[in-house]
DNA sequence: CTTCGGTACTAAACCGCTCTAGTTGCCGGA
DNA sequence: TCCGGCAACTAGAGCGGTTTAGTACCGAAG
């Protein structure tokens, strides 16, 4: 016979299936006496509850969904996925909540998926990843009546929840940082232009030009990879003014950057500093290490993780979290510009 | 009124469930007229499957499971899980299967994990990773009585289906290339000594060492993070004769003895020759870049699913796929050792 | 001694779908 | 004309839980 169900340790006992329930669910309608000797006999028998008999009768899935619209080949570059994924894991495990991961193609495809798991129930909400510059998924998923939380932000996400981290103060506290050691030609190899975040990043770059009175700030947007982030520092460090300091969007691309200066006879930091977005082991163990904006991704999937369980149990509530500002974490990759660099 | 459900669409169109089943499965027992009305309907009514309730008939979950071992921290670093993921992802969702994944602590947390996910119905299969010497979770698994196919390999797997790389012979390989140039003391730089890929490795350069008339063949083992791979590292380059070449079983591992060289200013190649194990976009960008051994993993991934729903259409089947020798990339950070290196 | 209220439990409906065992109606053949 | 056989369909029993309505029993209060 296969896997014992209620029924087995109803006859084994010697009483109705809805006792076991009561019993096994640690609700009243049982004495403790026949509680007891139905927690001991589902032990014995090593009765597990069938997922999809409890979600038949209306329960939760106690599982969670987390689509990512990226091309294969980009996702394993990036450790900001894995670690996220870590951290949401760490939390949902806690409370015996899966997740169901899948990795798809565009936008299309992925609220494709959230329509059909939404509603075969497979999952109790949604997490979104890379909020876009006008984002069809949000509307999608608001139409589907399914909790989710985004992550980013702040606005522009509809009425759904969501996780932020400021990328604009992360931004300015980089250009202070590099004003203040004298940089007046900044540059920015930036992500995916689609990104909401890099847009917000290149604004505030932008937005530095007047203020601390820089005489360039441009961006240059990429697709993340290491080949659009060599080339578009190979682009910047042939230019009849070169930048003195560079901004790269993720550590690879910086990390890329900085063979290209290598490669191009161009000291860093001598002549070039270089400050990466989001680090990793990555900016620790290069010649020079690279200064980057520091933060806990790990933590930042727990506290997505949290705001998606909240949202779940009271899903007319919605909740607007702001993380931590990733703070710089000065490495040997910046110094001041060389002063024959002056203008 | 929720989701639509067959019995909506039967009184809509006038049949019963049954019929509405038969023409949805597109199996005989209802007429071509009706089979199409009621495919109508049920696009009408934008009406899916509730998985939950063809889970309870004894079908399939159309999900499998992944559960990875490892600390969260050490995830993050590796690209080889995101790739593999990626490649996973891409065969599974062509026959429309899902994937719940979770990170856990240990083998034991493992064990229980596949226990429930087993018992709940949650899975058809599982994909077993990173298997040990005298690994407990193949007989768990085989108690358990689910479909599963183990990465790794070959042999030490009972009866479970495997897909492996021969490590044996890719360790040949890239001693015999060092050899080739000149090394005699070569040196390796391994991951955990409780994986059977790094025994395998380590043995294949233990036995090359009479085959090749090597001088010096030592494998340090590590837990593949940066900071052991680094302190290996010192320790190799702190001996009297240290190796002219040293094996790293990770890239990441590889990039940080490379920053070791480059701090006790030993030149490489010239001084030292480094090779990686799996390569990434990583040993591309640094400088030197790192000669590596290459494999395809998101093809790699690929091939497990392959071989995962294979064993899930017919369990009593076992397949054992021996994949492509990775092969070795040889970039620049590989030449003959100095002269004055010579024993 | 009845009545009330609460506890401990049972029986059965129900969730959405699948699948088996019938049932009906029609057609062809003897 | 009657019967067998097949196609097309229906009724209803499961799948393994949860949950509601109902019942039996007991002690305390009137």
């Amino acid at each position: 016979m296969g896997r014992p169900t209620i029924a087995d340790i109803a006859q084994r006992v010697g009483v109705s299936k809805g006792a076991v329930s009561f019993a096994l669910n640690g609700r009243p309608g049982v004495s403790e006496a026949t509680r007891a000797r139905i927690l001991e006999v589902a032990r014995e028998m090593n009765w597990r509850p069938h997922s999809a008999a409890r979600a038949l009768g209306g329960a939760r899935a106690e599982a969670v969904g987390l689509v990512i619209a990226r091309p294969a080949s980009t996702l394993g570059v990036e450790p900001f996925f894995a670690q996220l994924l870590s951290g949401l894991q760490a939390r949902l495990s806690e409370q015996q909540v899966a997740m169901h991961l899948l990795v798809v193609e565009d936008a299309a495809a992925e609220i494709q998926v959230y329509r059909e798991w939404a509603s075969a129930h497979r999952v109790d909400g949604f997490i979104l990843v890379d909020p876009q510059v006008r984002d069809p998924r949000f509307e999608a998923i608001e139409e589907l009546g399914v909790p989710a939380v985004v992550l980013g932000g702040p606005g522009g996400h509809g009425s759904l929840s969501c996780v932020w981290a400021d990328d604009r103060e992360a931004m300015l506290s980089v250009v202070d940082y590099l004003a203040a050691l004298g940089h007046r030609r900044i540059a920015h190899v930036a992500g995916l232009p689609g990104f909401r975040h890099t847009q917000r990043r290149m604004r505030a770059l932008r937005d530095s030009v007047r203020r601390l009175g820089l005489v360039d700030a441009v961006s240059l947007p990429t697709d993340y990879s290491d080949a659009e982030g060599a080339a578009a520092t190979r682009a910047l460090l042939s230019r009849g003014r070169r930048p003195t300091a560079i901004v790269y969007d993720s550590d690879v691309m910086a990390l890329a950057g900085l063979g290209v200066a290598m490669e191009m006879g161009v000291r860093v930091p001598g002549e070039l500093s270089v400050v990466a977005f989001d680090d990793s082991v990555l900016t620790r163990v290069t010649h020079p290490s690279i200064t980057s904006l520091s933060r806990d991704t790990f933590a930042l999937g727990g506290q997505v993780a949290g705001v998606m369980l909240e949202v779940i149990a009271d899903p007319s509530s919605r909740r607007d979290l702001k993380t931590a500002t990733p703070r710089l974490v000065v490495r040997h990759s910046t110094a001041p510009p060389a002063s024959w660099q002056d203008d």
